[in-house]
DNA sequence: CGTTACCTGAAA
DNA sequence: TTTCAGGTAACG
């Protein structure tokens, strides 16, 4: 469920609760054993007793709970998880699934209704993660590196941006809210974008991020921060769960489609699809403009 | 590449 | 009762 500005906004808060703190223990509760991929619980807490947090890194979706030894815990939240840091005596709430005991009795919790998120104990962060974009709020996220990723590619400009390995972070929501700001189709071909599009859409992902990050993120079902409470970037999102709903800009009413298996919000009027250039005579297929270079 | 599985609860 | 869900890995 988190995204990047939800992931960013629970990093900002986590850092200073939990730098300098030292762990008691780790547990995970019982049936929720997979969060540990395979790892044993036990076997995780022995390495981590005694060792104290430094410092909270993110990237993408991930987040690094970097230790004094120079191992890092990485944590993905996936659909439903969420960390909650409690206060001594602090009653344990639903669906908790480990927990970490922190020196003074405080505890960093694991929350997660569905189970599909993952915690791992590494030496290095990359170790766990799989191949990932660049960052887009960094400089690495130029229009170039934006272009790299998308030419040459068919599938549609939603699914490209929900690939990770594409641009980092990107999830359901701001895919969404990125191309309603760009006035692009989602079911556009990646590749097929114009210069002055691929400028649009950058800014617009830049944008939309920055904005959810301002926001403390998006809580639309599940997402809290560390404290347990809602984002606020729901109440300013322009087409997501907004079906039916008559368009900010122009009016016309906002839809729901699927595209590469995702509920996608647009606006009809703003974001057009965009023909082909008609070729009276040809009926053979056209490549769909773009520079057709390979990868 | 698109589709299915992984889980569970809330909403329709 | 059925459908849907801020994600991703594993399918075919």
């Amino acid at each position: 469920m988190p995204e990047l500005p939800e992931v960013e906004t629970v990093r900002r808060q986590l850092e200073p609760l939990i730098a300098g703190r030292q762990v008691l223990g780790f547990g995970v509760m019982p049936g929720a054993e997979r969060l540990m991929r395979g790892r044993s619980a036990p076997e995780v807490d022995a390495q981590l007793n005694g060792r104290t947090f430094t410092s909270v890194t993110r990237r993408g979706k991930y987040l690094g709970l970097n230790l004094d030894n120079g191992q890092v815990v990485v944590v993905h939240l996936r659909m439903t998880g969420s960390l909650r840091f409690r206060a001594s005596g602090h009653e344990e709430e639903a669906f908790t699934r480990a927990a970490f005991d922190l020196d003074g009795g405080d505890q960093l919790r694991f929350v997660d209704v569905r189970k599909f998120g993952t915690i791992d104990l590494v030496e290095r962060m990359e170790e766990a993660l799989p191949e990932l974009g660049p960052e887009p709020l960094s400089d690495e996220f130029t229009v170039d590196a934006l272009w790299h990723a998308l030419r040459g590619r068919q599938i549609a400009i939603k699914a490209a941006l929900l690939d990770q390995a594409n641009i980092a972070g990107i999830g359901n929501i701001y895919a969404d809210e990125a191309l309603f700001l760009s006035r692009l189709n989602p079911e556009a071909p990646a590749g097929s974008l114009r210069p002055a599009e691929r400028r649009e859409l950058h800014a617009a992902i830049r944008r939309v991020l920055e904005d959810g990050v301002a926001h403390g993120g998006a809580s639309f079902r599940d997402y809290t921060d560390v404290d347990g409470a809602e984002g606020e970037q729901q109440y300013f999102v322009r087409v997501f769960r907004r079906t039916d709903e008559p368009c900010d800009d122009c009016d016309a009413t906002i839809r729901r489609i699927v595209v590469g298996g995702r509920a996608t919000h647009f606006c009809p009027k703003c974001q057009p699809v965009r023909h082909r250039n008609r070729q009276v005579k040809s009926t053979r297929p056209r490549r769909a403009g773009g520079t057709l270079k390979p990868r």
